[in-house]
DNA sequence: GAATTTTAAGCAATCGATTGCAAGTTCTGA
DNA sequence: TCAGAACTTGCAATCGATTGCTTAAAATTC
């Protein structure tokens, strides 16, 4: 039972005295079959429980519906529902995913990207890691005949699809809110700024600021925080300050924005009073801290589901070069608690 | 350059007056080749930019080094996790992943599998969904000698390898911990029967009541009450009660607790001292709320780990019929403010 | 230097499905 | 009744890599 191999074309074929040829006509739905034959081929594969392989398939046709995903953590948030935006739209298409997770490993995102290589995946919709170096990987995609869409972190030399989220302009309007709201020595939690995002954040801060004629304060800068342990430790430096930040954006995560959040409250420093805070990402949990933490809105359903449109749409409308090869979904800052100190 | 095709070890066998099957062997490493002509070819491969087509090979060698994975929903925390912890096996082992999401629709689950099987994959491992029916298609995954692993949702009557999370015992455990605190008219948020899991912890619920000569009250059982939103209106019917419960069990999820927790404070109850919370999962914001929420840890990652591994480990030892078919982990009970009213 | 072993490389079949072309059969209409 | 169209079906090549077998060449032994 074990060891018996599956059913093919060609056990079909032999047991109704037919050429395989006919057996895959009809199984594809070919009309160079007789109506007669037809529906005998098909009772016979269903009784020899017979499936096809698509593996030969592919092989044979050169075409594999299959889209490779490599994102840094799988099971983060963000990532974890850009991937569902993207089944969303894949699987009307009949397409597969093979997903890879490259650990924010330079290295490892090398080798996810070589395997699909070899899978002959039609594209790869990828962002890239915390530890990124160099894009010649990324460069060989294309030389395979593999389209690449890269997401959120891209590398902006390349030039590929893209899909974005607005970091820059997020961003600003965050620090303005703040600005807004009455807060003046405003602190910047950032993160590694070898990745777009991070410094397209950072830049969002910086033109707020100097809109409103602020100086930028280095001191007032604190580089790689992640992470709630990272936001918290930050936070005490910042606060050890001779002049303490009166806000403090924490350009990373809403983890991050925890940290923070954490480390007042450990303190007794009053928020939004006494010190602002905002995170990144719209976590779930930011809705239900107290004060609720105000954030941004990346919407990364959305971008799942942009990244895979617009491979599909490349694919119908071939000629029209006039796509836009980049897509960008604009965030949404969400105000609550821990900023609104005057009221909207 | 768009239409060019990807060069193929005949390629680099013409351009070397070789023969194929030599190249291949090359490639493979094999020693049947003359090391004078293994480095040209190596060299000449890396100069036409080779790479193997996996579909070829995968053909070829009938094997194909890629694992299935259908899960209800990638983007739930639980299960994002419980794929991350597979993917870190695998990944070790060379194996790639295909990851499908039923969206707990049986039909689409069933779609799925149907996939999964023509895919060729090696295994599949498998989580069922919410309004699952029936296992027929389950049951067509062995007869195409491929292997199942089901997890956490599994369908009992189906002899396969199980990893499952002790549900019965974490629910039993929780709700004694409630009795230990006094606690005594506690109520059940149950989820759909169908579901194994559900039916455990339903289980675990009884016998903890019984146990403690509690007799069942079956106004205190509430269906169906997954999300927040539904925990919510549940707790609303429950409080309405003459006698309304003293404590509530989201044996659905910490979601369904927060919405508990939401009505309790609208209320203006106090928690713990007039009702008891307890949730089921762990997410991240059971931490921070206020007071925080007692709840079950089901070491999610953990689960995605031995399911890879109970897969490896049966193909290594083969002969040993030894092997536990079942592998469970334990949950832990993490105790948190929500329910803490008279001490530890 | 002849005989034998070792090594290297080529040949051809194979995995399973698909598809252009050819051959055979049935059907249509004059 | 027969030419020609319209269907059915079969044949054989193909996708790219792998592998058992054979042959040729080189290395070893006596």
């Amino acid at each position: 039972m074990e060891n018996q191999k599956r059913t093919t074309i060609y056990d079909i074929a032999k047991k109704l005295n037919l050429n395989a040829s006919s057996v895959s006509r009809a199984l594809n739905g070919s009309s160079n079959v007789s109506e007669k034959t037809k529906e005998l081929i098909l009772k016979t594969a269903k009784e020899l429980n017979y499936r096809q392989n698509s593996i030969a398939s592919n092989l044979r046709k050169g075409e594999n519906r299959t889209i490779g995903v490599v994102v840094p953590r799988i099971n983060q948030n963000f990532f974890s529902n850009v991937i569902a935006g993207i089944e969303e739209v894949t699987y009307q298409k009949g397409y597969n995913l093979i997903i890879c997770q490259s650990n924010e490993s330079y290295q490892r995102e090398i080798k996810c990207v070589d395997t699909l290589i070899n899978q002959h995946v039609s594209a790869i919709f990828l962002s890239i890691s915390a530890d990124f170096e160099d894009n010649e990987h990324l460069k060989s995609v294309g030389e395979h005949q593999i389209k690449l869409i890269q997401f959120d972190r891209v590398d902006d030399e390349l030039d590929t699809f893209k899909v974005l989220c607005g970091n820059e302009e997020a961003s600003f309007e965050a620090v303005e809110h703040l600005l807004t709201q009455g807060y003046r020595r405003i602190a910047l939690l950032e993160g590694p700024q070898n990745l777009n995002i991070f410094r397209q954040r950072k830049k969002g801060y910086l033109s707020a600021l100097a809109k409103h004629g602020l100086s930028l304060l280095p001191e007032l800068i604190v580089e790689n925080a992640w992470t709630r342990e990272l936001g918290a430790a930050a936070t005490e430096k910042l606060l050890a300050l001779p002049q303490p930040p009166d806000a403090i954006f924490a350009s990373t995560s809403d983890f991050a924005a925890l940290g923070v959040l954490d480390v007042a409250q450990a303190r007794g420093l009053k928020v939004p009073q006494e010190l602002g805070i905002i995170g990144f990402s719209n976590e779930a949990f930011t809705e239900i801290t107290q004060p609720s933490i105000t954030t941004i809105d990346q919407f990364s359903k959305e971008i799942g589901k942009n990244v895979a449109n617009l491979y599909f749409q490349k694919l119908s409308k071939t000629a029209s070069s006039e796509t836009n090869k980049i897509v960008s979904i604009r965030p949404k800052l969400i105000i609550r608690g821990s900023t609104l100190r005057n009221g909207i």
